[in-house]
RNA sequence: GCGCCGAUAGUGUAGUGGUUAUCACUAGGCGUUGCCAACGCCUAAACCCGGGUUCGAGUCCCGGUCGGCGCACCA
């Protein structure tokens, strides 16, 4: 009992732990902090930022290298149009009251129904505010009375130019980016589908309340891609076989109503069996399952939980969340993968005016039967003039009948016989048809990557009866790479292991030079920021050409060759070698 | 946003309303040192911000900011 209290304080101790190196060492900072720092913002330090980009870039190997799907940069601000469409502009408002009582802000929908009023959520402002007097306060029971209804919207507002005042919202996510150059992807792609485009960047939400450290920020880096389908090939995922017996742990609806726990299921079985709705869906949960572990998440951790039915946003059929355990948070949603449907293109093609359809030709072409209308305009034209058009079109809609048709023109029937119009039957080739594809979309959340990979690479053990603190980063998300360190700052050792350093960095290393105390000092200080890789120059150096090489996580050490460093380092960096493997 | 708690060198901390704000680690310099936080000398470095009470505030009071926790919020 004792040991599972102990243990459980260390366990809360990490993010304390974790947050605190990072501070020091410079991953991360509360930003502009001599100002005082501001909730829901970060900044990353020098090792942060090199240990986000190479996530990101790790990102960026499976899905614009691997998967081909090239990556776009879209502003961070945008007009007021894009956001009504995409229904942030309505749907990202929540309709708040404040109890004159409790100072309490409240959710003015909730309360509503709280005193079951129905369509609360649709009233106006002062509709609800009216009805609200005779509702009570969520939080301290008491009668509101008179309250003002206020809508607050979770996207930052501004203006575009100064003297337009034209309305410019931050963006809340990326992919909105992707859908509104959609045109311009499609003839890039050369208008086939399937294709991809993705987006790493900045988002923004002015989040209530930003809490848990970096967990929710209001300024945030999000990786998404969108991934365009036939909406009938959405179990045609040309490269599915990658995955289809790749298993990892699904926490599906039915299991959280039932209370259980993740089941571990492979790809093939998943989609087989209904529990993922599609193969697109399936291929991207297994290869963020991929992903996550290559930057160094326990699979352990690691699990897919599906969103509940009345969890899902309205244009999501099905919905997965990638969620890694943390220590202090339990279990973060980490990554979104959700298929929007077609909910998207149709939202824009429709604000913008825009179609946004891809054009599926048939393999033979069909042909149809039509009936076409052909007025004698030359008559018709003379004798209705400004009505004319009018009765063309209802003409062309009308099924005539052997006296002649009749049409309504502003409420006026006309009689129109049949000598004034041909009716002509024909077979026409319909060569294909214009579809709205179906959007999959992988939603990554960097920081909560960075986060978690921080958090888990955390770790303390002893070395010669001391405490070591030591950041076990896979070496491909490492900040530092190598250290090089000459044993003595003298005899020439020096001189050799800055050589060494240039050479390492010529290959594209990061390497650090260090020469600044014992050489015990200098291996913790690497330890804490995680390198994986120290080369010492030694007095042998000078004899034999080598050097020793330390692994970081095993503190063991092999001789090797100056000039074997540059590609022997590479490939432990990339993972190719394992450090076990040398010698 | 509400409630509770907190804020002192880079980090962790001590500090009955009254000296030049304590200690350790870290960092920088010099020396020493033949592979895992060794040692010696020297140096740098802090009371979150704004009001108030007081002869005098790091300390007491009020407000703010930031952080943690609970509630609410999180298309």
């Amino acid at each position: 009992m004792e040991e599972i209290s102990s243990s459980v304080i260390l366990m809360s101790d990490v993010f304390e732990n974790v947050m605190e190196l990072a501070r020091r060492r410079g991953f991360i900072w509360p930003t502009s902090e001599c100002y005082g720092a501001v909730a829901g913002f970060i900044d990353y330090g020098p090792l942060g930022a090199m240990m986000k980009r190479r996530i990101e870039n790790i990102w960026r190997d499976f899905y614009v290298i691997r998967e081909g799907y090239y990556e776009i940069e879209c502003p961070t601000i945008a007009q007021e149009a894009v956001f009504i469409a995409s229904g942030h502009v309505a749907g990202f408002a929540d309709k708040m009251c404040q109890c004159p009582h409790c100072k309490e802000y409240l959710r003015a929908d909730h309360v509503a129904e709280g005193g079951g009023i129905q369509n609360a959520s649709t009233m106006k402002n002062e509709d609800l505010a009216s009805v609200l007097a005779t509702c009570k306060c969520l939080a301290c029971e008491e009668v509101l009375g008179n309250v003002e209804v206020f809508g607050f919207n979770l996207m930052f507002r501004t203006t575009i130019g100064p003297g337009s005042q034209r309305v410019g919202y931050l963006r809340p996510e990326t992919a909105q980016g992707m859908f509104v150059d959609f045109s311009r992807l499609l003839r890039f792609y050369r208008d086939k589908l399937p294709f991809g485009a993705v987006q790493i960047g900045k988002s923004y939400r002015n989040e209530i309340s930003p809490r848990q450290g970096m967990i929710r920020l209001r300024e945030f880096t999000q990786a998404e891609a969108e991934i365009f389908v036939h909406p009938d090939e959405k179990n045609k995922h040309p490269r599915f076989s990658r995955y289809a017996n790749y298993g990892m742990p699904l926490l599906t609806y039915v299991q959280q109503q039932k209370g259980g726990e993740a089941v571990t299921m492979t790809m093939q079985e998943a989609v087989e069996k209904g529990v993922i709705a599609n193969q697109y869906l399936a291929y991207y949960v297994a290869l963020t399952h991929e992903m996550l572990v290559s930057i160094g998440i326990k699979p352990e951790r690691l699990r897919f939980r599906q969103h509940l039915p009345d969890e899902r946003a309205h244009y999501a059929t099905d919905c997965w969340d990638a969620e890694i355990r943390s220590d202090r948070f339990g279990w973060v949603e980490t990554v979104g993968l959700a298929d929007r449907t077609d909910y998207d293109l149709n939202a824009h093609a429709k604000e913008s005016g825009t179609p946004m359809t891809v054009f599926i030709q048939y393999a033979e072409p069909r042909k149809v039967p039509r009936r076409r209308i052909v007025p004698n305009m030359g008559v018709l034209g003379k004798q209705y003039r400004d009505k004319a058009k009018t009765i063309f079109a209802a003409l062309a809609e009308s099924i005539p009948e052997k006296g002649g048709v009749d049409v309504e023109v502003d409420g006026e029937i006309i009689h129109i016989p049949p000598d004034l119009y041909e009716v002509k039957d024909e077979i026409v080739d319909i060569r294909g048809e214009d579809i709205v594809p179906h959007v999959v979309e992988p939603s990554y959340g960097i920081d909560r990557m960075c986060y978690a990979v921080l958090e888990q690479a955390y770790d303390e053990d002893e070395a010669d009866g001391e405490k070591r603190t030591v950041m076990r980063f896979s070496p491909k998300v490492a900040p530092v790479q190598v250290a090089v360190f000459p044993l003595m700052t003298r005899d020439g050792l020096d001189t050799i292991a800055d050589t060494i350093t240039k050479s390492l960095h010529k290959k594209g290393l990061l390497a650090e030079y260090d020469d600044s105390g014992a050489i015990g000092r200098r291996y913790r200080r690497q330890d804490e920021i995680g390198t994986p890789f120290a080369v010492t120059v030694d007095y042998d150096t000078k004899e034999n050409n080598t050097v020793t090489l330390r692994d970081r996580d095993s503190m063991k050490q092999v001789r090797i060759a100056i000039d074997k460093l540059p590609e022997t380092l590479s490939a432990l960096v990339e993972g190719d070698v394992k450090f076990g493997e040398l010698g």
